[in-house]
DNA sequence: GAGTGGCG
DNA sequence: GTAG
């Protein structure tokens, strides 16, 4: 997959536990919701947003906004750590606007899909592993055979050039792998830009 | 259970 | 249409 960049242990375990304990607190005032699809489909996971515009899907799309869907509020700012990481690992300049952020509880997990609700592809997608182990899957943008590469807890994965619009998704959490979220499970944080610079 | 993929 |  050219132009998919994998970090292993971007982040030590000290920094995964800095970061968690951060986006946590930082999530009590955006708590995470249950999206579902336009077709009314729940997801498995359960999300929440960091940044000036946030991901979320319900019955009328797909789309980034600047507030809350059940609060109304704006999100949370992007924590200073992921600007970094975005700069260093993305090679990007222009900062993110947006962070996704994914939990992913006993037997969630996603659907092969493309990140295309961006304004510029030209733009990276970033994204960070914390806690259980998962088995990720990634193939080519127009479809074919994909592979199946175990994420852990402080890798960063990056898409960008040809595997921008890669095809993934997430097979399954492997549960009980780690201990860092408390109550178990994964956290995702997929950095994006959604507008144009 | 694993792999693939409609999809614009 | 949609990551289900």
């Amino acid at each position: 997959m050219d132009g998919f960049r994998f970090f292993p242990q971007a982040l030590d375990p000290d920094a995964q536990a800095a970061l968690t304990a951060e986006v946590l607190t930082l999530v009590e005032a955006a708590p995470f919701f249950n999206p579902v699809t336009p077709g009314g489909k729940p997801f498995s996971v359960r999300m929440t947003n960091l940044g000036p515009l946030g991901w979320v899907s319900d019955r009328s799309g797909y789309r980034y906004q600047p507030t809350h869907p059940v609060t109304g509020r704006p999100w949370p700012a992007i924590p200073a750590v992921l600007l970094s990481l975005w700069r260093e690992l993305g090679g990007c300049e222009t900062p993110p606007d947006a962070c996704l952020v994914n939990l992913y509880r006993d037997g969630a997990k996603m659907g092969l899909h493309q990140d295309r609700d961006e304004a510029d592809f030209a733009f990276p997608v970033v994204s960070v592993s914390l806690g259980d182990p998962a088995v990720f899957r990634i193939g080519p943008a127009g479809g074919g055979p994909t592979t199946s590469l175990r994420l852990n807890s402080g890798d960063v994965c990056v898409l960008s050039g040809p595997a921008r619009l890669a095809r993934h998704g997430v097979d399954r959490v492997l549960a009980g792998g780690s201990r860092l979220i408390p109550g178990g499970g994964r956290l995702n944080l997929t950095l994006r830009r959604a507008r144009t610079a």
